[in-house]
DNA sequence: CGGCAAGTTTATAACTATTCTAGAGTTCTT
DNA sequence: AAGAACTCTAGAATAGTTATAAACTTGCCG
């Protein structure tokens, strides 16, 4: 069993190290989660999606983990949430400078990379305050 | 009473014509909303902010009717939904082209005109489809 | 005006996404 | 190996919003 074990695991390492630098313990649901998450590119996820992707996965994972471990992953930085429909919340695995299309009529959500789209002119911030993000959201229907 | 009565209709007159004109029938609990929400400037309001407004006011109406006369507003272009964090909306009486400052400490929102947010470039919208809102939400929080 | 159809309001129930709770289980450190 | 700290989980709780169905208004026609 040792061996089946390890070369489980081995995939794994690079995202142990990870969460070890984001002061998170590497638990199995954690590692299973980012797995989803990280390896197959950039994602936008909701909550309810991530977790039921991980039953078909037969990862055992409860709904309230799903939610923890989403926060906790946005928290160190490895993931960012996006607000657009009212009643749910993305969650975006690509934290570079970049922006959305958002498709209206089904809720998708496609990067804009950050080059595409440029901003000619950000007004200063109030006083006492700083900008922390600027997000930009290009709402598309179907239609010429 | 007609006299008072009279009086006290005559600021409803504008906002009657602006109901008919978007098909709605100018009821009282809807006269009276648009009047505190279309009377002081720019606004950025919940349902529930605008309905304990209405209460403060004396004005009967209820939770579902604010709910509903907010999405009725919305729909006929009197007034534009936002939704910037997860578990409510904002309804925004600007409805001209402006984007928003938006403080994360206490979740207040400030209207950016479009003159002073420029877009220098969009990307075109994917095939068989169109931009139909461009948000832009520039987050700040307290800091230098 | 009188009265009917269509539209509106309301209280309340239902729903959805999310967060909380407290106990059981896991991981880390020594 | 053992305790402390952390994590996970089922289920309850919460918040904002939407649905329902009955009562009430409004507009319209004669």
């Amino acid at each position: 069993m040792t061996e089946a074990k390890q070369t489980e695991q081995r995939p794994f390492t690079p995202i142990v190290q990870r969460l070890r630098a984001a002061g998170l313990r590497p638990t199995s649901q954690r590692l299973y989660l980012a797995r989803l998450l990280f390896e197959q590119g950039d994602r936008h996820v909701t909550a309810e999606q991530l977790h039921s992707e991980a039953q078909s996965a037969r990862i055992a994972v409860s709904l309230a983990t799903v939610y923890n471990t989403l926060h906790q992953f946005t928290a160190a930085g490895l993931m960012r949430e996006l607000v657009i429909e009212s009643g749910r919340s993305y969650f975006d695995t690509n934290v570079t400078n970049h922006h959305h299309f958002f498709f209206e009529e089904n809720g998708a959500l496609v990067d804009i990379p950050g080059e595409n789209l440029a901003l000619a002119s950000v007004p200063p911030p109030p006083d006492g305050t700083r900008i922390s993000r600027v997000d930009v959201v290009v709402r598309v229907t179907r239609g010429k």
